[in-house]
DNA sequence: AATAGGATCAACCGCGAATGT
DNA sequence: CACATTCGCGGTTGATCCTAT
């Protein structure tokens, strides 16, 4: 038998949403907070999917979206963050502050990929196009890790935390920095499922009652669409306070990174 | 002015992961 | 543990806009 679908697909409106749809979803969402996506377009009197209205919501409604054209910062971070991550939109949306995956997305398909075919570079290997290896993935990958405060598993890279961006992580320390702090960087194995956290100003409402809803969306304004310096230590968003593997945690005081 | 072709980007689709029962 | 449900992601499509001819 094969899958349900998410939605009712008949009666269902489809294609562009008109400003009448989407001020029903942002009032819906100002009033009882994200989630439970299945459930919003009844609640909230409109004939789409909840599919579609998470995806109008993330990508186009929300109220901390930034608007226009990428500066050059963001295209190198982007090239960056897909020479390592790949086609892992969302996670470098999550580096992004105000653009979504799928923007992110259509830019690079649009954009940076004859910005760097221009450059000799092949967009899917980051390498120049006529020689074999020039980018050393090692260095590239240290580079952007160091820039991006990732860690490494097998042997997760140590302290310190090197200068933040985009509020990823504000799990810091100060002090300086030598590259024997690091251990041989050759053993170390990316694991992105551990060590990227997710975006600094998102939060999964799944499954959160109408009450604790709202409340989150309340809490968006001043908590996660604030500065960059904001950003959440992922441990506590889970509510593992005290974790001792995170360095968020350990010898800080709870709730309060 | 008409139109063909390219560029852009919002939206859809299918799938896998996460979560609930 | 198995199955169902829901969510989120990445690939793709198609409508619209822009530009060159």
């Amino acid at each position: 038998m094969g899958r349900s679908p998410c939605c009712e697909k008949a009666h269902m409106n489809k294609g562009a949403w008109t400003k009448e749809e989407d001020q029903l979803l942002v009032d819906y969402i100002r009033k009882h907070g994200e989630g439970c996506w299945r459930s919003l377009p009844r609640a909230a009197g409109l004939q789409r999917c909840g599919k579609s209205c998470r995806l109008r919501w993330m990508n186009y409604l929300r109220p901390d979206l930034k608007r226009g054209n990428f500066t050059e910062e963001e295209d190198e971070l982007i090239i960056k963050l897909h020479s390592l991550l790949g086609n892992k939109w969302s996670l470098i949306a999550g580096r992004l502050p105000g653009r979504t995956d799928n923007e992110i997305k259509n830019y690079w398909n649009t954009h940076i990929k004859r910005k760097l075919l221009s450059r000799g570079i092949d967009p899917n290997t980051h390498r120049l196009i006529n020689e074999s290896a020039v980018v050393s993935p090692s260095s590239l990958q240290n580079d952007v890790v160091e820039t991006l405060n990732l860690d490494f598993a097998g042997k997760v890279k140590p302290e310190p935390v090197r200068e933040e961006i985009g509020g990823i992580n504000n799990c810091t320390s100060s002090g300086t920095t030598s590259e024997k702090d690091y251990g041989n960087e050759e053993d170390w194995v990316l694991n992105l499922e551990l060590s990227v956290g997710p975006s600094y100003r998102y939060e999964s409402t799944r499954k959160v009652s109408v009450v604790d809803s709202a409340e989150s969306t309340r809490r968006w304004g001043s908590e996660l669409f604030g500065t960059q310096s904001d950003a959440v230590c992922l441990c506590c968003r889970i509510g593992l306070f005290h974790n001792e593997s995170c360095r968020n945690c350990r010898g800080s005081d709870v709730r309060t990174h």
